[in-house]
DNA sequence: CAGTATCCGACCGGATACTG
DNA sequence: CAGTATCCGGTCGGATACTG
């Protein structure tokens, strides 16, 4: 913990998991995913559909780096065409209840949420 | 709120006071001023001394968008070498504390938090 | 002390085309 | 259907120099 005249060290504040989670959140989508794979799992081109005015290549980075953090759980269903399911990992679900207070925080000085 | 099949137009994603709040949390130096503001007001080159590694640039880009947030508050003190302190205002420490179980949620699954 | 001004590289994110 | 590949502009953020 931080005591009154502490000098923070870059590599420490990079390495802080707070600072991880907090950053990946900020990505462009990352929150919109979430909140609609909060719901139920979605296919692919489903939440491509979904979220209006995302890129193919953006959905997918956005999903990527949502499963290297173990957030996300994605499923290939070995069918002709192939078909691929997200949803929700243990993790992700926990991290989403975790955002409910400033969620929150966030509605009552900003008015409605659009999306959560 | 999102029913099952919505589709979330851009504008209104985009809107979302709660999306606004993530990315702005999002940036590079964001976070740690904040934790460090939630101890105690601090004078800038204060700040700057107890983060290592952040540029005066940076430094005032931060205190800035926070302070335009309504998250901040500068204060200028007339002497003559100029003093200017920062500090969290009452929405700033709101904030700091529904971003409590996200943190606890983040050390959890993460270890020790460095900075907050 | 508390900033601005300027320059610059890196990378984030969009557009388009192509594929197993 | 579920992606890759490629290109490209804009913004994020660092370095350096200067100032009331």
């Amino acid at each position: 913990m931080l005591d009154a005249h502490t000098r923070v060290p870059v590599a420490e504040y990079d390495a802080c998991p707070v600072t991880g989670i907090v950053r990946r959140m900020g990505e462009r989508w990352t929150l919109l995913v979430l909140a609609l794979l909060a719901r139920r799992p979605y296919r692919f081109n489903e939440l491509h559909r979904a979220i209006e005015g995302i890129s193919q290549r953006m959905l997918t980075r956005t999903l990527r780096g949502l499963e290297g953090d173990g957030l996300v759980e994605r499923t290939v269903f070995p069918t002709v065409p192939p078909s691929v399911e997200y949803a929700l990992s243990a993790e992700g679900a926990d991290l989403m209840a975790s955002l409910a207070p400033l969620t929150a925080w966030a509605v009552r000085r900003g008015g409605s949420s659009a999306s959560m």
